[in-house]
DNA sequence: CTGAAAGCGCTTACAG
DNA sequence: CTGAAAGCGCTTACAG
């Protein structure tokens, strides 16, 4: 098969313990030794195998990256700012996706066991009992807008709600009272707390509370679409609408087309991620921006720093804040 | 730190090949001593340690994936399409990206040396001899989009020029007759397959060829934009503009409009690659549609085979087709 | 059906 | 500066 430390070490004529030395530069070594060990070792084209070096070091080199599913930007963004970190810190990415029920997570919280030597969780249906059964005590974890209780793990979540109060107040101030909103996926804690910040600051500002103003839907275009329908056939119709992300906002921007109303003019549209097409739409899409290539940076960051001093590390629970992205589709001439 | 299989073994009595087995139903083992075994291991919560399994089974039931970047939505279909199928089949995905030098992507070949089963390659800039040099001449590895010639490696490649040539010829069917590119990322193999099949088919079908009606790009909204705008300045301008992705297009959308020019009546615009937003702007855009999905999946499954069957894989070169998604900024009233 | 032992490829005290 | 040996956690002929 591949060739292994003990062919380089009779080739060079030393013993294995030398070769390791020279690859790792853990001990002096003789020049001379050194180089012969070298010069073997590229003769044979030998890569030290990292299975037999983890095992013995009791280290993988490796985070892993839990997530519920992969669709649209925000999940690409996430693994690009993890795992261009990691490459600095000479870590490497396990990704693992599509766990959207308490079995599948748990399978794959006992496959990374032993892969990594952290993990970056991030699954909106991840409780604090499901991670200490399946999980090692020692294993560092970060949770990412995971929403387990109390301070037992790192954390780091999106400020959903905040940044829909944000939003709403936005809309108040420029005269809207009735306002409604197109639901995120059911079940989702990301939509649940852009749920909470709309009906927070709806109450709030004194607009309309209504039923009719809340219509479900499911984080894609095509959801944003149908729930703009039914919002558009209410009567009165909202002035205007608020999208629980960037997809259900485009894809309610093409239904309110079709209805002949226009953007900002007849009807105020906003989303929520500010992803990249955002601001090449027509009109140019208001939105909460979040960072989140900063949010996989934080994230890895704060799991390879506490793989890195097991003892001294503090675990930290932080919000990432959210700022509003003021563009033409909320019709405030920003 | 962890629990082993020793000390399971010394709690159920046995020896530790007896737990071995009971957990890998290897071998018969008579029912009660299956029982103590599996008693011993709840209570203490045992896992069996993957390292030391792959080490000695030889295998790691990952298969490695290399992307060039990780910008856009084309990507992380692409990890979608090869992580769903991983995971029905038991494997897991070791993902590594941003590798634009061939020093970089050197580096991650030997990472993924002794941590994968096969491998997964998309990377313009990779060539046979640096797979050679780097990787164990047993690995699987199937080559996405990658233009390595010969038969030595499984490869499957996007019919870019084709699916362009198809665009371009639709766009001369429908009377246009000088057509401008908003050219892909310089050096980029699939930016340079879909000029290729942009010229071919401009020749071919006697439109107006010219210097002009190129303009260079990078694959992003932004340069879409700038592009566009530098293509609108031409005189006489084009009729029609073939931007050579989703990204770009959208941006040049954005530029057209603020020009005070019309998509389709002033203007005709396609895209490639048929992202989920392209059917949501308005005008609905006209692209190549490339299955992302589909082309990580037959990846991952070609690897898959070649690791289960290493001597019954019979290696395989196969393209993609595509097929175009008729919209409103052609036109052409589909 | 079960166990003792060798082996997977490495690292690292320990001794010299 | 260098080597022999134990050990990391597992699997798997081999023998019984």
């Amino acid at each position: 098969m591949s060739v292994t430390i003990r062919e380089v070490a009779s080739r060079a004529g030393v013993s294995i313990a030398t070769v390791s030395r020279v690859f790792n530069n853990s001990d002096p070594v003789e020049e001379g030794t050194r180089a012969r060990v070298k010069k073997a070792a590229t003769e044979l084209r030998y890569v030290p195998n990292v299975l037999g070096r983890s095992l013995s070091m009791r280290r993988t080199d490796s985070i892993g990256l839990l997530l519920p599913d992969l669709f649209g930007e925000f999940f690409s963004e996430v693994i690009r700012g993890c795992d261009q970190t990691a490459q600095q810190s000479n870590f490497h990415l396990l990704v693992s996706s599509s766990h959207n029920n308490r079995q599948e997570i748990e399978a794959a919280l006992r496959m990374m066991r032993g892969r990594v030597d952290g993990l970056i969780i991030m699954s909106p249906h991840i409780d604090a009992s499901t991670l200490n059964e399946n999980l090692p005590r020692t294993l560092p974890v970060v949770l990412l807008n995971c929403h387990v209780d109390g301070n037992a793990f790192d954390s780091i979540n999106i400020d959903n709600r905040g940044g829909v109060c944000q939003m709403v107040n936005h809309l108040l101030s420029h005269g809207h009272t009735r306002i409604g909103i197109l639901k995120g996926t059911e079940h989702n804690i990301d939509a649940a707390e852009r749920l909470r910040g709309y009906r927070d600051a709806i109450a709030e500002g004194s607009a309309v509370v209504s039923p009719d103003l809340e219509v479900p839907g499911e984080f894609s275009e095509a959801s944003g679409y149908d729930a703009a329908r039914t919002l558009l056939s209410r009567n009165p119709r909202p002035t205007a609408i608020v999208a629980s992300n960037d997809s259900m906002a485009i894809g309610a921007l093409s239904a309110i087309r079709e209805s002949g109303l226009r953007v900002p003019e007849d009807i105020a549209l906003v989303g929520f991620d500010d992803i990249p097409v955002a601001a090449y739409i027509t009109p140019s899409l208001t939105t909460v921006n979040v960072d989140i290539d900063g949010l996989g940076v934080a994230a890895i960051t704060q799991v390879i720093h506490a793989v890195k001093n097991r003892n001294g590390h503090a675990k930290q629970q932080s919000v990432l804040p959210t700022r509003l992205s003021l563009r033409h589709s909320c019709g405030c001439t920003n």
